[in-house]
DNA sequence: AATATAAATGAGTGACATTCATTTTTTATT
DNA sequence: AATAAAAAATGAATGTCACTCATTTATATT
């Protein structure tokens, strides 16, 4: 076994066990001398691997963001169609988040410590939204989607909605049965909005007749098609 | 001035010296020390009122919330029409939130401390969600909502989305005036959906959306020539 | 085998949250 | 007003950890 093995799967050892010590305990309650145990390694030798705790978080969450964005390509790249492709990618965040909770607890207070979001904690996450942003790009350019709507905010509303439904789950201590059903409908409002199609506000200026010409040319051009 | 008063006063005092210190250097980064100095009393003096650092916190984030939800309701009165309310909302909570980002940031810490958070620290958040839920009961009545989305799901999606949008917007460095837009392109999309089938501009006088449409229907028009 | 370099160790240090024996202030009683 | 009793306030002392660093041990090079 070369140098570089050895040294690498130590890395691997102080990555799993703080990663159980982490979910086990959360951040403040996992001590590093318990960590150094479970990786059967001693206290300051953690120390030459991680410079600190925050930065042995930071390492277990990349992992578990690996490990997500490979599940959620692959996914995609298996489903056709752009919808089930969405519906796809909610259910799969809402279990993986749902499996790995702990994990998600600990990543939501990491970002409060991290003086350097952009530099660092940004960068796993942007890897895997990216999945996300293949998909409605292609969506919008089938004109599935509506290509007006800007994509940063689709995708905060859509991992937005996402998390605080596995919040809201977890507390209320729901089985998969119900994550999946809560994000089947999660994507249900994300595709088709709350608003009642026959409510219509009430008219009273000149936007209001400008907006309904308008509509009524935007219905004559989809006919067309 | 009588006893009651006196200590109530001064619980005040370490509430607001408490926030000060916490906005200033988040939660690791404030020191109680620092913390009893701002408020003028002894390191000791704090844990009379206070059983830690935590349940400081906890008081500093429910004082908070008691101000926004106090704020939500009034305006919400003072609106008419679900869709101007649900607006007003929006803006109102990302306002909020982004003046007092620092103290947002301790709250999403916050959940990760608690052990227990149906007893204490959903409970501030229940009364100010409230303010939505009632907003949107009413939509369903008068039947300008779709009645078929659950309100838990609805009210997920709702501040999940505009959470996401102000921590993109913070990390971005956005103004008050992007900030505002952002509102109001996650309500167009709360409202319909990211779904082309049923794209319609919001009929409510948001010059903003019917000029997003107008260009979308532009370029498609443009496509086909 | 001798030397140089890289890794690993764990006792020690410092920073802080929290406690508690003591002091000060307030209230009640005569 | 004087005294006792109770309530508040104090800050030095304590304990817990994250993190460091002088030594020791293992590995590579000659």
């Amino acid at each position: 076994m070369t140098r570089r093995q050895r040294l690498e799967e130590r890395e691997e050892n102080i990555l799993d066990a703080a990663h159980a010590v982490f979910a086990e305990n959360g951040f403040d309650g996992a001590k590093m001398a318990a960590i150094a145990r479970h990786a059967d390694v001693a206290e300051g030798t953690v120390y030459l691997y991680f410079k600190n705790k925050n930065a042995l978080l930071e390492a277990v969450i990349a992992r578990f963001y690996a490990r997500l964005t490979e599940g959620a390509q692959r996914g995609v790249t298996g489903t056709d169609g752009t919808f089930e492709r969405l519906n796809f990618l909610a259910r799969y965040h809402v279990e993986q988040c749902m499996a790995e909770w702990h994990i998600l607890e600990l990543m939501i207070g990491l970002y409060r410590r991290m003086q350097d979001y952009e530099d660092r904690g940004y960068t796993f996450n942007k890897a895997y939204v990216a999945v996300f942003d293949q998909v409605f790009r292609e969506g919008v350019a089938r004109g599935e989607l509506r290509g007006e709507v800007p994509l940063s905010i689709a995708r905060d509303a859509f991992y937005g909605a996402l998390e605080y439904s596995v919040r809201t789950m977890m507390l209320r201590g729901g089985g998969k049965t119900r994550a999946r059903r809560a994000a089947s409908r999660a994507i249900d409002l994300f595709c088709h909005g709350v608003s009642a199609h026959n409510a219509q506000a009430e008219v009273s200026g000149d936007i209001e007749a400008v907006t309904r010409r308008l509509e009524a040319v935007a219905r004559k051009l989809e006919k067309r098609r």
